[in-house]
DNA sequence: TTCCATTCTTAAGATACCTTAAGTTTTTTC
DNA sequence: GAAAAAACTTAAGGTATCTTAAGAATGGAA
């Protein structure tokens, strides 16, 4: 696949929201920029700041936290054509505590914040489409907040297997484990027992 | 107190974060709509939509969903000047699945979401003002899942004391452990073994 | 002031989930 | 293709939290 291709997988997706002419287009493809990162690779560790917003044309990545005892959280998981960030420090600016890691070999379309915040005032329908992404967002993690006070385990990984059917293959288990909040060993049991 | 204070406190919340003139403050002091609730009354209820925003000037309230167990679990909570609402039914425009609830005879000041939307072109500060507290918004709900993930259940009682000092008196236990995610009895057994 | 409803506490027994540790399988690296 | 590393499983014993049920304390209404 070319570049082409690549920019035309973001402007499917967008136009799933918002319609974009070809005037949009052309500023929106003008400020693109293309990073391909390794396996393990991060896009972001603690303390940087989140400064683009990051599109997946090919690949898998995952944000991340380590708690006091060094255990990893799992916060959000992502393939192609989804998005990933630490949004608290990309609309903040401020530092992140976060890591922001490819799981596999994974190359982003990055938009970055300055320019797409020039675009913004030209374009509504382009702030309209992050606007929809980041109350999504929103959503998404008020979703989990009840989950984990209504569901057990199992049912979160009943829940998670519906959701991210195409991400539960290429995600290690353990991974899977650290975004349901459960041990790697219990997960385990888990899909034992239920199967 | 009279409605001119209630105003005065709402200005004054504001300017902490965006400065506003005597001109914008007319603008806005013209939206706003005073809004009583008994205790335990509802300001929103599953089927309705959100179509303001809610700042409290006198009283308590909070946000909460039933889930299929017809388990309630506490979401948001709020006292003077703080900001309540079911964000996602507002930002969204969708139905609620969430109560909104007074837990005290409650104040309300409401600004509409369509004049303030208005305000939002003529007025950029008040737009950053809102802007902000969303990502507030955001960033809190997400601290929560992180909370959720790396700390016990005394140790979220503790930091929601420190967070909510002067919310805790006001607050019946069983409201406060459905916050937490526990059953009252056990926030009851923890208070006292750590008492 | 009394009564009824609401909230809080206590305790026993049950369950969900964790910790540790060891062995097995799968994936990566050279 | 062999060796090393990473990921997964199993199982035993422990801890956190829940369920149920009953009684005690508190608060609101008449």
């Amino acid at each position: 696949m070319n570049n082409n291709q690549h920019i035309q997988l973001l402007i499917n997706h967008i136009n799933q929201d918002v319609i974009l002419d070809n005037d949009v287009i052309k500023k929106l493809s003008s400020i693109i920029v293309f990073n391909e990162l390794n396996k393990k690779e991060f896009l972001i560790e603690p303390g940087e700041t989140a400064d683009s917003m990051n599109f997946i044309v090919q690949g898998c990545m995952r944000s991340y936290y380590l708690d006091e005892n060094a255990q990893e959280h799992t916060l959000q998981l992502g393939i192609e054509e989804w998005w990933i960030n630490d949004l608290y420090s990309y609309l903040s600016r401020k530092k992140s505590r976060m890591y922001v890691q490819a799981l596999e070999k994974t190359l982003l379309i990055q938009l970055p914040r300055l320019e797409l915040e020039k675009l913004y005032i030209e374009v509504p329908e382009i702030s309209n489409f992050f606007r929809i992404k980041i109350q999504n967002a929103y959503v998404a993690v008020q979703e989990r907040v009840i989950d984990s006070m209504s569901d057990d385990a199992y049912e979160r990984y009943d829940n998670f297997r519906k959701s991210y059917r195409n991400i539960e293959q290429r995600v290690p288990q353990y991974i899977i484990a650290s975004y349901l909040g459960v041990t790697p060993e219990f997960l385990s049991y888990l899909r034992k027992k239920h199967s």
